[in-house]
RNA sequence: GGUUCCGUAGCUCAGCUGGAUAGAGCAACAGCCUUCUAAGCUGUGGGUCCCAGGUUCGAAUCCUGGCGGAAUCACCA
């Protein structure tokens, strides 16, 4: 057990002995001590104090000489009204640093501590889940890095994790792209124009609303329509449903030419992966769930668990929950999004019989899930309480919310090329990296560019909207992943002067060390990183390490400042703060990795 | 209008299941590189934690009601 439940446990106890009455489960409450008082953990006793029929203080003292006196950790105590500040001994930390340093999984749940493969149940997580009509932008880039890092996050705490991805290939979008390409493309190709296939049928998407823009002008003003109708009546769209309902019906040209333009789509949205360094263990295609979704409506209308309109249409009655009924299937047979993601939560279960399936999906859709959760549950579905819909918030701009038709989306790939660039920019006038090769320097820019985008877009709790202004491009100083990427680097050039033969040998260092103030901090907040590794996968909350391993940062660069390492004299004192070093690079490494952060052994 | 989420320094954000005097970064100003990487460190100024009640020994945190903002309430996805 570790020192904290020890404590607890002599708490607990002696106050039962002494009142006859055990506290409560949540009332042993020990938390770190704050910066400014002397300790390392605090006990709060007002909870005590009722039982004990003492004042704060004395309880607090009580408890205090009990703690001293049963356990060998707790040397000293002070209190500060109802506070008890216990002091654990240098050797409880110094045994600390000892046991953990060399330890590549510091933190992590060692894969060797999960049970055997195929016994657990894993957490399926659905991320990017990308329209084929137009690249990604910055709405998708936090979706995916969000993604991401709660994969790694659920895997760092010891669950298993099916990382899946659902393409919404079909529909009305992907139509207008086709459409417009057909009409004005001109048989161009990525190769014949040298853009990034995802870029290119974007393009086509904007021709096409730009055309049926016209066309609505255009009909509003000959035939004096509204807007909504005038978009119902043009021509161009009138195509473009045509076009889906040839689609629909498996028309060998409209699917060939379906095919050769999401494959374009697909190539794009894999280079973009890449670079952003985002993966998947499984890709779902709307245009295969889709089916499977309308066949589950149809059994649940036999069993009666939905019911049919008169125009033929399928419903969910969800009366009951005080929510409107709910539209499943349209009166021609066709689905709508809803049957679409009732088709995949059904596959999912069948490919995983997952725990816990989580959707990593804009808060815009809460009432999407709300809805399927529900639907689910009426057609009796054992997954449906397995839902879990990981709502983030908007990425927003100084004018607003991005929008597509005034032309405001940071595009993703424009977005990296200006990190890289800002981080080679930066790096050339520090001038560090003269003695780097030119492919050290490629990767480099890379690393340092996307770290601090993740970064930035990381930090912030999840589910709040966020605001980003193109015009101040992000900072790398601060608060900011090159500041921690620095500091990592900073730590494995010490470690590379001292050599791989020292680093070994000082695993075991003496233990007869007085700790300096800052050397004590650092070593209390790494000790905290298994915790918050815990809490942060609990609460799907990457922001949660980032916070944490910034502090880890800063924490180090104020121990770097006063102190020496290698320089410093005393060999026993120099060998401990190597391994204080060593176990700081690890967590910092460790805890980026959970935001799928790089970090560089020099910058 | 109903529902959900958000409101903390000039700006961007932390603040864990209620705990001590509310913290960082940016921006501003003032310092620190013959010593292990100055993308660093130190200091100064900056707060009605949206407002009002309530619960509690104790509230930025929990509850109620306002105010302000966002999302959603589709036979779009």
């Amino acid at each position: 057990m570790n020192i904290e439940g020890r404590i607890a446990e002599v708490v607990t106890q002696s106050i039962e002995e002494l009142s006859g009455q055990a506290p409560k489960l949540g009332q042993v409450v020990l938390q770190r001590t704050r910066k400014d008082f002397e300790g390392d953990l605090t006990l709060v006793v007002f909870p005590f104090v009722k039982l004990m029929r003492r004042s704060p203080e004395e309880t607090a003292r009580f408890i205090g000489d009990l703690l001293v006196e049963k356990l060998d950790e707790v040397e000293r105590f002070n209190v500060v009204k109802g506070f008890l500040n216990l002091s654990l001994s240098n050797n409880y930390w110094l045994e600390f640093i000892r046991k953990n340093t060399g330890d590549p999984d510091f933190g992590l749940v060692k894969p060797s501590a999960m049970p055997e493969k195929g016994t657990e149940k894993p957490v399926v997580v659905e991320y990017s889940s990308p329209n084929t009509n137009k690249p990604l932008h910055l709405g998708h880039v936090r979706n995916n890095l969000l993604g991401y890092s709660v994969s790694c996050l659920l895997q760092g705490a010891g669950r298993k994790v099916v990382k899946v991805n659902l393409v919404n290939d079909r529909g009305i979008h992907i139509c207008k792209s086709m459409l417009a390409w057909m009409r004005f493309g001109r048989g161009e190709t990525p190769e014949s124009t040298g853009k990034k296939g995802d870029q290119l049928v974007g393009d086509y998407y904007v021709r096409f609303e730009s055309e049926l823009r016209d066309q609505v002008r255009q009909l509003m003003e000959d035939e004096q329509l509204g807007e909504e109708e005038a978009r119902r009546e043009a021509p161009l769209m009138k195509e473009a449903q045509e076009l889906l309902r040839r689609w629909e019906a498996g028309d060998d040209e409209v699917v060939k030419i379906w095919k050769l333009m999401n494959g374009w789509v697909y190539e794009g949205f894999d280079a973009t992966y890449k670079r952003m360094g985002v993966d998947f263990d499984k890709i779902y295609y709307e245009s295969d769930t889709y089916l499977l979704g309308k066949d589950t409506v149809l059994d649940g209308l036999q069993r009666k668990a939905l019911y049919r309109k008169e125009d033929g249409s399928v419903w969910a009655d969800l009366q009951d929950e005080k929510l409107d009924d709910k539209l499943l299937l349209r009166a021609d047979g066709t689905s709508v999004y809803m049957t679409q993601d009732i088709g995949t939560a059904q596959l999912r279960y069948y490919d995983y019989q997952p725990e816990l399936m989580v959707y990593v999906v804009g808060n815009e859709q809460n009432h999407h899930f709300n809805v399927l959760k529900k639907v689910l549950h009426k057609l009796d579905k054992p997954y449906a309480e397995a839902i879990y819909h990981l709502s983030y918030g908007m990425v927003e701009l100084p004018q607003g919310k991005m929008k597509s038709r005034e032309g405001t989306v940071v595009d993703a790939d424009e977005l990296m090329d200006e990190m890289e660039a800002t981080a080679r920019r930066m790096t050339e006038e520090l001038g560090k990296t003269q003695d780097f090769s030119d492919a050290e320097k490629k990767e480099l820019y890379h690393l340092i560019g996307l770290g601090a985008l993740k970064y930035f877009i990381l930090k912030v709790d999840p589910k709040k909207n966020m605001l980003f202004n193109p015009e101040e491009s992000i900072d790398f100083n601060g608060n900011t992943g090159p500041f921690i990427q620095y500091t990592h680097a900073r730590i494995r050039s010490v470690l590379r002067t001292a050599g791989k033969e020292r680093l070994m040998r000082v695993h075991d260092f003496s233990a007869d060390i007085e700790l300096q103030e800052k050397e004590k901090q650092l070593i209390k907040t790494i000790y905290d990183f298994p915790g918050v590794v815990k809490e942060a996968a609990e609460e799907m909350s990457p922001a949660r390490i980032a916070n944490y391993v910034y502090e880890v940062a800063r924490e180090f660069n104020q121990f770097y400042h006063d102190h020496s390492i290698l320089n410093e004299p005393d060999k026993q004192l120099s060998d401990f703060r190597l391994c204080l070093s060593e176990l700081t690079a690890q967590t910092i490494r460790n805890a980026m990795g959970l935001l799928g952060i790089r970090v560089p052994e020099r910058m």
